[in-house]
DNA sequence: GAATCTATTGACCATTAGGTCAGATTGTTA
DNA sequence: TAACAATCTGACCTAATGGTCAATAGATTC
């Protein structure tokens, strides 16, 4: 509040045009990636004199950094969230859900990540490492609790997060392909749907949490 | 055999170089995408002169495609076959187990293919895209007849294959997400029987081929 | 062993891209 | 409305990169 005093017409210029190269810049990093998206390009596409973008990021390389928080927060927002008394059915479904909704909502910020991670993930700070491993330990110890519980079927509670995580960004990041395959032009509404719907199914009878 | 008789060694040192070179550039092209792997970095990792590789590749963009196809080819032979006297459950194991094998023995080929699609697949060919949809159907076309014949669950074929593909490239693609989060250096060759293991295991239970 | 391919490589060039800067323009405030 | 700050932008500079070329060395063939 008391910072939005200080807001004026200028700040939300700022705001404004800062999104709007933000997310030029990913799409240009996603195109090109890193290397091949010029500062030129990204202003091209956002509408603006290259020297405009320079004005608001210092440089291409603070650009490419902005441009990945804003998708790992992204990431963590959407990620939901999943609690011991969900019970082994409940949360696999919450999860898958939000996943599925992820990568077909907002299918740049997956795309961003992975090429990211393909690369070796070379401007991935340590913290971002270790928050992950932290999450899916987290995630892994309930599932886990849930199995000596007898709750579910003695599974690997990592690689049950790792197959959920792979069967869902994959939507987001190979859509190219998947459309390919299925010889459509883009995804539906009604896609999100069938997809949650599909996966649900496949890992819920996995796990032995339905006949 | 008789293309045999006109290589002498300079054929030989033709096809050393050209594939010391294809290496080199397929590791640049992974790690810095297209435009950010340089002709000298090729050349660098290659130990070689710059002009030399020019010499054998006329230009940078003929050197990735040549990559391209060398990696595609790979995919091709590595996803081995299936047959509908196979059954499903045959048919699921060997798929995986092809599939996984191929992620963990050839893992930068499985991330050349995904940096390409993930980025639209700019470079893959109207043949590549409409071969691969053939294969998908015809596969699929083998999986329905064993849905209608009530050897399997009613399940979409296409999702199927779409799952499979996903969770086990998963694993060479996101190589470097996976290790950080088993906080470990590199893949050891029991991963291999373990993630095959677990993704037939559950697949298997998730279409009722097991109980 | 001369003639003819094939391979190798340093020097060179034109283009492009990231980044700077100074000056113009617009917004803010008292 | 004057002074100040924030925004905008064309012109410019430098380094790096893809690609060419001509000259040299090595193989092959007859």
């Amino acid at each position: 509040m008391a910072e939005n005093k200080k807001q004026g017409k200028q700040s939300n210029i700022r705001a404004k045009s800062q999104e709007k190269i933000l997310d030029a810049a990913q799409q240009e990093f996603i195109l090109q990636g890193f290397k091949g998206a010029t500062v030129q390009s990204i202003a091209d596409r956002a509408g603006l004199p290259k020297a405009n973008i320079l004005y608001y990021f210092k440089n291409k390389e603070n650009l490419y950094h902005a441009v990945l928080e804003q998708t790992l927060n992204m990431w963590d927002e959407g990620i939901g969230d999943i609690v011991i008394e969900d019970g082994p059915k409940i949360a696999i479904e919450k999860f898958i859900a939000a996943k599925v909704k992820m990568s077909f909502t907002y299918p740049s910020a997956s795309k961003m990540h992975a090429m990211e991670v393909i690369q070796g993930a070379p401007h991935l700070k340590e913290f971002a490492r270790t928050y992950l491993r932290q999450w899916v330990r987290e995630k892994a110890k309930l599932f886990q609790h849930w199995v000596d519980n007898g709750e579910m079927k003695d599974i690997d509670p990592v690689s049950l997060i790792i197959l959920i995580f792979s069967s869902t960004q994959h939507y987001a990041d190979f859509e190219a392909q998947i459309l390919t395959i299925m010889n459509r032009a883009e995804y539906e509404p009604e896609d999100i749907e069938q997809v949650t719907q599909f996966l649900t199914d496949i890992i819920l009878r996995g796990c032995g949490l339905k006949k």
